[in-house]
DNA sequence: TTCAATTAGTGGCATATGCCACTTTTGCCG
DNA sequence: CGGCAAAAGTGGCATATGCCACTAATTGAA
């Protein structure tokens, strides 16, 4: 076969996924560094926004992030006052999020940088590329992977 | 119809990649599991193994990832015996690192299964797919992106 | 109705990552 | 040569994420 190249962190899926995530992470952080979030809080505000008072649990799912996490990464959101939760009417188990007004006014700001960041990403990829991408990036989050026969080997 | 009820939930680049990257993130950690180590420290180890006695700086570029990031990561590898730091003979600044023989065998036993993680990813999407969403990660992470606003001199 | 199993979150602990302020070395220059 | 800027790391602080053990609320029998 060909003499491939440096083996190191281009063989593995998920080395190159986080290394990727970390590149591009830093890019939108700097963007969005004005208004005082991190891109992780703004892609959160933004899903809960754009649902329905969503239940923690349901917002895990759709990020695909462990529901103890999102608890933590919740935290600093609610204690800066943009976020707030309340329990639910018929489930006192379940707990239901919503954005304060500061919360929505906060994300509005941060979506005309991450317009500009947004923009400047498809300007250098193309918006065909990154959609592309996009596509193809969903496709794996949403694989369902298994590992085969668990351990217990030689 | 109703919206919202995509699987991703934005446009963001950046929120696609890293909801991929946990999600498949979990999967490589399920998969080494068995070795004590995260797909993360699997990945330094593998990037130290294949250097030549790299200098902090050097993997921190390589991986794309904050050099103090770095120190921190290499912390409890350094400390369970896996890995460790020489200074340079030249530069008194530099820090190098290298595998200690426990971290080899530690990274022999962890690219078994990441071998089987791998070819179950591959398997999946195919090792043409899974290439070419490589190729383009990397692209994306070697991309000179820049904000417009405070750019100057680069 | 009462109790075991399930579901939704919480808290603690540990790693992953970044930024910033320092400290130590080098390098360069007048 | 002396001093100042740049380079390489370190440490502290803060957020991002996961797993595990627990608690509280529900549900599903018996």
């Amino acid at each position: 076969m060909t003499e491939a190249h440096k083996p190191g962190f281009s063989d593995c899926n998920n080395a190159t996924l986080r290394r990727a995530a970390r590149s591009l992470g830093r890019f939108y952080d700097d963007a969005l560094a004005p208004t005082g979030l991190k891109s992780t809080q703004f892609g959160l505000l933004f899903q809960i926004h754009i649902s329905d008072e969503p239940a923690m649990g349901t917002i895990a799912e759709a990020l695909i992030m462990d529901l103890s996490a999102l608890g933590h990464t919740l935290k600093p959101l609610i204690r800066d006052g943009y976020v707030e939760t309340f329990p639910d009417k018929d489930d006192r188990r379940v707990k239901r999020v919503r954005l304060t007004p500061q919360g929505e006014a906060k994300l509005d700001e941060a979506l005309k940088l991450w317009g500009v960041a947004q923009q400047q990403f498809e300007d250098k990829v193309g918006a065909e590329q990154a959609a592309k991408l996009r596509a193809a990036l969903d496709a794996v989050a949403d694989l369902d992977l298994e590992m085969p026969t668990a351990a217990s080997s030689n």
